[in-house]
RNA sequence: GGGUCGUUAGCUCAGUUGGUUUAGAGCGCUGCCUUGACAGGGCAGAGGUCACUGGUUCGAAUCCAGUACGACCCACCA
């Protein structure tokens, strides 16, 4: 067999993941084991896999992967979200470049188009993902349009309205321009941005010298305002006030009042006030009984209400106002500053306030039940102080209602039915229309009928709301309804509570706290003696952002994020996995170092971790080309290669208690330098390096013992399982390149390796031994003799150095790594050797060289000074007496141990010094 | 305005409830080593008064208070 120098990801990752899936080792079906669920965090219908994807799926498939090492029932659940403002404006986007207009379309045909640019591009991320290894139940996968989700959120829909927790109101809500839709708060982001203060002067009514100075940054505004308040405290504006202002421009007479709300020291102090398109100024109205007058069409136009400027762009017409407002002597002032300015989170448009009718869900008991989750510990979060932020949004004082409807047509339609009335609109009574509610038009008739006591109407008199719900009103019910949970139980007594959830903490609020609350509400329902907790995950890994090595979020606008697939295609899947996760520790946010090409100004599609990873398979699979390539005879086993063994068993079993304490803490890039550094470090540098046969030139070696061979591809085996989770793909190859497999035999389903019982002392003696070695190696090199000039080396006789020496296997270890000659035990230092510590032992090295006492004796003071130095800590403390008497016994043996050997350093040291005199 | 987190080697980060020979890893850097698993490698080395100032303690990178700088969350913003 001849195998290449270097592993080739491209050839076996496709291989084994497709074995993997023929085998349906990913399969996940209800049985007697225990299970471990994950419901993943679906991505966007028609997203493309980007670094925090990879890094959100590469944590969740470690976890599954090792639970299904674990024996455990291993269930991870795919799926992918209807995004509906992000994929609505991309449907119009690719309609309108057809030439297709949405308001040429029925609503009927529109989602046909949307349906086919689902089917066309939906779901390629999923197939991403896969690249990545993601263990996933692929036959689970789900869409949070699927008719079971929606049939889901109909029925939660109908549940919440009977409740009294879903309702319709008139308000001021936050509006999106670019989609044409009502937003959540959560879906508002804010930016700081420099703007301009106008200082506009309104005449007074019937006195036109004089004037009130209004500051506002947006002009374009005025011809919305029905009042100018001044606060009650201000004497400069008194005279004013019960006074009329003329708008500029328009002379449209408004009246100057006072209000609390103005704050006097702010711009002039007389504040417009303009209730259609500002929600503090809307209040304000409310309490004067002020008209409200929108001049803005839903798409940020402006309306026949302006009375100027009607057609124009809210912000064309903030330019084209400020023209006019100087050419008529009403500007009196620009001031630059800088404000906060909402945006839309899927479109990026300026969000406008805006009075609309909407429906909302009532969030006060949902998020007093959300708090309480994690509050007792029924949700853990890691990090835990992840609580703070989460306990900011939901406390009674912060928390708002829910705005939950969507002017879309991409979505589940809300279930409320109106009466058509006779002008074509919606029938209403004391003003409000009448709405029905039920899960289909025959219960919202029923409804009708029943409320109405009007018994002859049929369901050609009812019309549907036209709006959508919130996407996130279907992802609330993930981890239920990805079971069906809302129709058929049988899977989710199995699989609710999930166990861990892995996702970004920028969606803890739209999002995590949500589906606590959903689960709170109806897994008790649903399961009734079956429930197993009603918390639908019970615990919550909070990733952090991916940004770059300035800190900023990755995204395609900076163009600072690698491609995701490239890098995958240059490192190898486990490559990337390994880079990802050895810059991720655990809560904080990880900066992803790519470099960036100053030409094209966009990140490479390389990165120093992945590469690092790339390595770390590749000397995997040299160690593999090493083993395989030794020739294996039943011959009697080495000393040196009996401890060899030991002492690597004994050392993995050692880690593995590590990576066991790392993993019940996430704390996953630990676990994986534990590994990393087992494998590269303790197994490849010196296990192999211990057992590998003596080379006798022309390619031909001495055969190795069949025993060390055995115990070795052991060891390599339970290495391979213990990394599978982390390295999914270079794992398995090596596993079946190790031995021949049978069918079946695969590493993704072995069981994982659990720590036992250690020698300690055994592993101490060994560190004992690589000490010296280094040693021997460091002097070697600091007097330019080569590593491959065999050396005679002495050991001082003491009772430390004899029980080291007397360990089975420890000498020829010195031997063979320190190319020794010969080792011997000596009293005195013999002739033309020079002398090194390592730990408590004294060695000489005999050198067939002229030995520089000066520098010698120069290095030995300096060695001396510092272990005086050190032992005189050590002393104080110890004549410490509240020391001695305050600490805990073992902690003060230390220290006289400490002083022990501090004191046998010194008088080698010195005595080495002596010897040099001569 | 309210709140959270961070500051340890040139860079990115560990440091597990204060005490394992006066701080660890990876990358980067320096020197030496190529026909023998791997130069995508080996061996060795240099590099830190743990942001600053006080305090608690027998003992502080670790606990407390304050300062500085940085990142973020929520709310407000004419």
């Amino acid at each position: 067999m001849s195998l290449s120098t270097r592993y080739n990801p491209q050839e076996t990752e496709p291989k084994w993941y497709d074995h993997w899936e023929k085998n349906k080792y990913f399969r996940s079906e209800p049985d007697d084991r225990e299970p471990f669920t994950i419901v993943i965090p679906p991505p966007n219908v028609t997203g493309v896999l980007h670094m925090g994807h990879m890094l959100n799926n590469t944590i969740q498939d470690i976890l599954i992967r090792r639970a299904r090492l674990q024996g455990k029932n291993a269930c991870w659940v795919p799926g992918t979200d209807h995004a509906s403002i992000a994929t609505e404006a991309k449907v119009v986007r690719k309609l309108r470049a057809k030439g297709i207009k949405k308001s040429d379309l029925t609503r009927e045909q529109f989602l046909e188009h949307a349906f086919e640019w689902k089917k066309e591009y939906g779901g390629k991320i999923l197939d991403q993902l896969k690249k990545l290894g993601a263990s996933c139940d692929w036959e689970r996968t789900r869409f949070t349009m699927d008719d079971s989700m929606t049939r889901a959120v109909i029925k939660v829909f109908v549940d919440l309205y009977k409740k009294g927790k879903i309702y319709r109101g008139l308000r001021m809500t936050n509006w999106d321009p670019a989609a044409q839709t009502a937003l959540s708060n959560e879906e508002v982001i804010y930016k700081d941005e420099h703007s301009q203060l106008f200082h506009i002067k309104y005449p007074i009514e019937g006195s036109p010298e004089e004037g009130i100075i209004i500051a506002t940054q947006r002009p374009e505004t005025i011809m919305a305002d029905t009042a100018i308040a001044v606060n009650p405290n201000d004497p400069r504006f008194k005279h004013l006030v019960g006074k009329k202002a003329l708008i500029p421009l328009i002379d449209r007479a408004i009246p100057i009042i006072e209000d609390g709300y103005v704050d006097i020291e702010f711009g002039t102090g007389a504040l417009k006030i303009t209730p259609a398109h500002d929600q503090n100024d809307y209040e304000v109205g409310q309490r004067h009984n002020l008209e409200i007058i929108d001049i803005l069409h839903p798409n940020g136009t402006l309306n026949e209400h302006a009375q100027i400027l009607v057609g124009e762009d809210r912000f064309v017409a903030r330019k084209k106002i400020k023209k006019l407002l100087e050419e008529g002597g009403y500007l009196m002032e620009l001031e630059n500053y800088t404000t906060s300015i909402g945006h839309s989170e899927r479109t990026d448009s300026v969000v406008e306030p805006r009075l609309t009718k909407q429906w909302y869900v009532d969030m006060k008991n949902f998020a007093a039940t959300a708090l309480q989750a994690v509050k007792s510990g029924e949700v853990k979060f890691y990090p835990e102080n992840m609580w703070n932020m989460y306990y900011q949004w939901l406390n009674e004082d912060n928390i708002r209602d829910w705005c939950i409807s969507r002017q879309l047509w991409w979505g589940q339609q809300i279930p409320a039915w109106y009466i058509r009335s006779e002008d074509g609109g919606r029938l209403s009574a004391d003003g409000e229309e009448l709405a029905f509610v039920g899960v289909d038009i025959e219960e919202a008739l029923e409804e009708a009928k029943k409320q109405t006591g009007n018994n002859d109407l049929t369901t050609a008199d009812l019309i549907q709301d036209e709006d959508v719900v919130d996407t996130w009103f279907s992802s609330w019910l993930w981890p239920i309804s990805v079971f069906d949970g809302f129709e058929n139980q049988e899977e989710l007594k199995y699989y609710y509570p999930t166990n861990t959830l892995v996702t970004g903490w920028d969606i803890m609020f739209f999002w995590v706290a949500r589906m606590i609350m959903s689960g709170y509400e109806w897994s008790e329902d649903l399961l009734g003696a079956d429930l197993n907790g009603k918390q639908p995950f019970n615990d919550v890994y909070f990733t952090g952002m991916v940004r770059d090595n300035k800190r900023r979020k990755m995204s395609k606008s900076l163009g600072n994020s690698p491609d995701a697939l490239q890098l995958i295609e240059n490192y190898g899947a486990d490559g990337v996995r390994f880079g990802m996760l050895s810059c991720s520790s655990a809560g904080n946010d990880i900066i992803f170092d790519a470099p960036f090409d100053p030409e094209t100004k966009k990140a490479l599609n390389e990165s120093k971790l992945c590469e690092q990873g790339r390595n770390f398979c590749n000397k995997m699979w040299n160690a593999l080309r090493l083993i395989k390539g030794w020739e294996v005879a039943d011959i009697e086993q080495p000393a040196i290669n009996e401890l060899a063994v030991k002492w690597i068993k004994d050392k993995t079993d050692m880690i593995v208690a590590d990576i066991e304490k790392n993993f019940a803490q996430y704390r996953l890039s630990d676990a994986l330098m534990c590994l990393y550094q087992l494998i590269w470090g303790d197994f490849c540098s010196w296990h192999l390096e211990m057992i590998k046969p003596t080379y006798l030139g022309e390619g031909k070696s001495e055969p190795l013992d069949r025993k060390t061979y055995e115990a070795t591809i052991e060891i390599y085996e339970k290495l391979m399982v213990a990394l599978h989770p982390f390295m999914p793909f270079v794992t398995e190859e090596i596993w079946h390149q190790l031995r021949n497999r049978k069918e079946g035999n695969d590493c993704i389903i072995q069981r994982y390796p659990a720590a036992g019982r250690v020698d300690k002392a055994l592993i101490s003696y060994v560190e004992k031994a690589k000490d010296a070695i280094s040693r021997i190696r460091e002097t070697r090199n600091s007097k330019g003799i080569s590593p491959n000039e065999p050396l005679n080396l002495f050991v001082e006789s003491t009772e430390s150095s004899k029980s080291l020496f007397d360990q089975v296997g420890i000498k020829d270890m010195l031997m063979k790594l320190g190319n020794l000659s010969a080792l011997s035990f000596t009293e005195t230092k013999p002739d033309s050797t020079i002398s090194f510590l390592s730990g408590t032992e004294k060695y000489f090295l005999e050198l067939n060289i002229e030995i520089d006492k000066e520098a010698e004796s120069k290095k030995l003071n300096e060695e001396k000074k510092r272990i005086e130095g050190f032992l005189t800590g050590v002393q104080k403390k110890l004549g410490n007496e509240r020391f001695v008497n305050n600490a805990p016994a073992p902690v003060v043996e230390k220290e006289k141990k400490k002083l022990a050997d501090g004191q046998e350093k010194l008088r080698l040291i010195e005595k080495a010094l002596k010897s040099l005199e001569y």
